[in-house]
DNA sequence: CTAGCTTTGTGAATCATTTCACAAAGCCGT
DNA sequence: ACGGCTTTGTGAAATGATTCACAAAGCTAG
């Protein structure tokens, strides 16, 4: 498959939502301007978007909206389940343990690591908090696909390297660090701090 | 002013961060190829980035590290404090009230809102949760710089509206929907299930 | 003051992404 | 079955971002 630009994997991940939506209101079928409409971009686009993965659409009718979403679906990987553990049972981790949509969408917390002793042993959703130390042995014979890291800047990186050790090949870093990983391991860092000074930039040049 | 790219200024935000951690080892002078290696780009980028805003280095050696800092700052528009409202007092309000960047980088949380009876009028880090409903009352007299939106999707948009005609120029939006607003108005939206989504379509079709 | 070394700042070239524009397809009504 | 209407899929053009490459500038040593 060619290389294919984030910013349109982006986008399908919004048309997919979208196709939900229409999915739940009963509607049959969609055309790319419907589509752009909604996810503020073009019809051009979309289809664009659309045609590094194939044909789906019927010219002069538009989209099968059940059968585009199996396509982006099958797409974005989303036709499975993944494993995920967590590291950091802070208040963010916390938040992420309860959200549905993590779940809805195929990823199922199995672990949950955390350094503080207070944390180690409680029950979290179900789950017990396990001692960082332990990720070797805890995770020995459960396969990890993915880990969100939500821990201290300074302690990320030790815990991705020992993660990559351990075959994991996707990490969420929610550190505010840049993590150095082998080439084949895929880390997507979400920066806080980085969001809001570029509000800040667009708030002092623009607004 | 001419327009610079986001990704432009996602890098400054880095630059900076790099340049305090310099600034924090007394290190007085740091090249483009210096910056460039720990941020994960190259010394013609930073350069070309710098060159945006103006000619901050010395030609055969380097750039004086406060001295970047300060530009940096007044660039990305940290040279000032922000009076924040936080709209939704869940577990990621929480996590971000007591994120110590927020205030260091110059974010002052003001003013808390829930809609939950439970949390109204319940101390937060300092601040009494006020109602959501309440919203034009409390912030009638209180200038509001930047809104963080963190409430189910469908509350979202009713709430961004609100904030406009309050005046309020920034939302950092953690709801899952794409918010509508005039166009002097910034949006940044962090979407969790976007950054999953993207992270599952680089494991199945790359790792 | 000059030679040699280093590093910036920036046009030009390359590479990537988005937009345009239109032929090819398919539906609908008669 | 045909004409008119709609919408896709996609090369080509335009726009945007990154990388290259080098002259200009400044420092250091002798």
């Amino acid at each position: 498959m060619r290389k294919v630009a984030e910013s349109t994997i982006r986008r399908l991940s919004l048309y997919l939502r979208l196709l939900e939506e229409f999915e739940a209101q009963g509607i049959a079928t969609v055309s790319s301007e419907a589509l752009a409409g909604r996810g503020g971009t073009t019809s051009a686009q979309v289809r664009k978007d659309l045609s590094f993965f194939g044909s789906f659409g019927k010219r002069g009718l538009g989209y099968s909206v059940p059968e585009l979403v199996t396509e982006l679906r099958a797409i974005l990987g989303l036709d499975r389940r993944y494993q995920v553990a967590l590291i950091g049972a802070g208040k963010i981790g916390s938040a992420l343990v309860q959200y549905r949509g993590f779940r809805q969408r195929g990823f199922d917390i199995v672990a949950i690591f955390d350094v503080d002793p207070a944390k180690i042993g409680r029950e979290w959703n179900g789950l017990v908090v396990q001692d960082s130390a332990a990720l070797e042995t805890a995770l020995a014979h459960e396969k990890i696909d993915m880990a969100v890291l939500v821990t201290p800047g300074e302690a990320a990186q030790p815990l991705a390297d020992r993660l990559v050790a351990l075959g994991v090949k996707a990490i969420l870093n929610f550190a505010p660090v840049q993590l150095t990983v082998p080439h084949d391991v895929v880390v997507k860092t979400v920066n806080l701090a980085l969001e809001l000074e570029t509000l800040s930039y667009e708030l002092t040049n623009r607004g």
